[in-house]
DNA sequence: CTTGACCTTGGAGTCGACTCCAAGGTCTAC
DNA sequence: GTAGACCTTGGAGTCGACTCCAAGGTCAAG
């Protein structure tokens, strides 16, 4: 009777019951007490605990470093050291990974406006193919 | 004897045998002619097909797209505007994603500032959680 | 007592571009 | 003839964070 059962915690942090599950599968929400026909109940701390585990996706973690995060939380220590260093981690693949778009971004604005400007596919070599798409020459090993 | 085995075809463009195959599923490359055993032979079109489609990747075309303007080409038809669109359209995909890792970048940065310079969980309320994680407040449907 | 809304479980499907596998066939060289 | 390097096929596995499923159990209202 007392206790939320997996939609009402999900609607108090705004996901799905199915969402809480997978979680719960994935061991980020306390250990779960269970009704004495199997459904879980969940208590204040857990609604406390799911937001903070939405903050932390918000703040790009992924779930296997909110995981360890809520072991170590777990484990009565302190978890903020281990914080920096995963936000760190996250920060440098993000990072990572907006040189490569940008990059990217930028070559396909230039291909773009030639492919704009341009007759169509003038001068034709053999097949009629974009310029920016013509297949470039040697790929050596 | 004469025609190019799909490693061999691979080793042109620089992949592998498993993605030439891959690519063949997909009806990226040309009608594949068989020898009497059952192997692919490619020819120099092939080759040059292979690498449009690799220049094609390097320019943030998805397979899918380009598998179209393979099928528009085939049909004896210029690619040319539809190529142009298909750039666009990833633009803007693009974008959007440069926009959303930015924006989460700059969350991270703040948060790495403050966790740094911040005393560890101080003030503590509840459960040691260093303040970035701090879960958020009421979430409204 | 039945309807309907919830809950349980394990497992599969989604997206993209591969990569790897096993079981079997082929080809060249020694 | 036999080793070894290639080829064939269909299918499964990878990464991440869900989402959806079927088959069955539970519970309050009418
Ligand atoms: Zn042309
Ligand atoms: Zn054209
Ligand atoms: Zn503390
Ligand atoms: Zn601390």
């Amino acid at each position: 009777m007392d206790g939320l059962k997996v939609s009402q915690l999900g609607a108090r942090a705004g996901v799905s019951a199915d969402t809480v599950r997978y979680y719960d599968r994935l061991g980020l929400l306390p250990a779960t007490e269970r009704s004495e026909s199997g459904y879980r109940l969940y208590d204040e701390r857990a609604v406390a605990r799911l937001r903070q585990i939405r903050q932390a996706q918000a703040m790009g973690l992924r779930l296997s470093q909110i995981a360890e995060l809520m072991r170590t939380l777990d484990g009565g220590e302190c978890p903020c050291e281990e914080t920096v260093e995963a936000m760190s981690e996250r920060r440098a693949e993000i990072d990572a990974e907006i040189a490569r778009l940008t990059a990217l971004r930028d070559q396909l604005d230039a291909a773009i406006a030639a492919g704009e400007t341009g007759e169509c596919c003038d001068p034709c070599e053999d097949e009629c193919v974009p310029e920016v798409l013509r297949p470039r020459k040697e790929v050596n090993p």
